[in-house]
DNA sequence: AAGATAGCCCTAACCGTTAGCTTTTCACAA
DNA sequence: TTGTGAAAAGCTAACGGTTAGGGCTATCTT
């Protein structure tokens, strides 16, 4: 968040933020199947393959901040104090990032992403990715000696947690409910 | 697999069949980026547009058996003996079905899915669906009485566990691993 | 036998995405 | 300052999955 990178990193991620906030602004007021890439490439001014420069593909200029979400999940593992207990320290997480994508503001995003299987199939996927990126942190951590599947599964269960919170009517409880299911599962793995 | 439907049906299902076939034939043999829709429906002899009729996307065309699929899922839940426990049940499916899919001839289809991020985002996506009606059948068991959180959370841990299973080295033991952590779980939200 | 309809065909297009190449802008050293 | 290399952005044209529109024939129904 700091400003002093030279002019050119600084120009560049004006674009990238200007051609988010276009697609994003345009999606929500004429719908995400009705609005083309040439016309998010138009209306922020720049060419189509400056859009695809900056976003791997359509369904990407939704999910702005993807790589945030997975940063903050595996250094709640990994930042988490020595000796902390793992289930918690995850539970916190997805709790606030549940919180984070069920908020005021969010409901307009949630129920384009609700309403287009196109962009339901994309956030699956990063799931997915999520919850490799997440198995690879637990397995990595020394004081959890778990075998690589109660890893993985856990990892995925984790994951499966927060969509289920996100989806469900009562957020925070749906997740309280699910990490109670994940914190047996986990103590079933002891070694 | 009974015959007698008119003869409409049948020519139906054998066209549907030849494209399915062919479509894999070529994916196979020149891999699946470097066929297109356009070469399945030359090879099959019919028109792109008959292709698109029968399957609802060029993925689809690789997961042919997607149907069964569920219904084996949902049913080991349905159609298990009165009182017979859950988990057990579903356990012994996603083992039969891990197996199906491990077996000796699936590898090569497996090892083309592993390599086209359209086909694995493809799959997960099938896998979301699968879970849902999953968890639909855990509701309506009226001898679970679980919350409809934990129906939820259960159906895409046994998913989770058969996405593990299939790319798991020893995919056995790695079911019956995650399936000790599943019934933890599932014990933990007993009434 | 006549009408209704399902299955299939063809053409033309839409839209996301990429390749190939040129132009502009910036960073940095001579 | 200026020259140079590289990153960023642009343009055009195309590729490949997908769909709309409209027509033809075989099958089903009555």
């Amino acid at each position: 968040m700091i400003e002093p990178p030279g002019r050119r990193e600084r120009k560049k991620a004006a674009t990238r933020q200007k051609i988010a906030d276009t697609a994003l602004h345009l999606f929500l007021e004429r719908g995400y199947d009705a609005v083309g890439i040439r016309d998010v490439a138009a209306e922020a001014d720049v060419a189509v393959t400056t859009v695809f420069a900056h976003f791997a593909s359509k369904e990407a200029l939704v999910f702005e901040r993807d790589q945030d979400f997975e940063q903050r999940l595996t250094r709640a593992v990994t930042d988490r104090p020595p000796h902390e207990p793992l289930i918690p320290a995850l539970h916190r997480e997805v709790q606030a990032q549940v919180r984070h994508c069920t908020a005021e503001g969010s409901a307009p995003v949630r129920r384009m992403i609700e309403g287009s299987p196109a962009l339901q199939e994309y956030e699956e996927s990063m799931s997915l990715r999520h919850a490799q990126a997440l198995a690879a942190a637990l397995a990595a951590d020394p004081h959890l000696s778990r075998s690589a599947t109660a890893c993985r599964a856990t990892a995925r269960f984790a994951i499966d947690a927060y969509a289920l919170g996100c989806r469900a009517d009562d957020p925070g409880a749906t997740v309280d409910e699910v990490f109670r299911m994940i914190e047996a599962a986990w103590e079933a793995t002891a070694p």
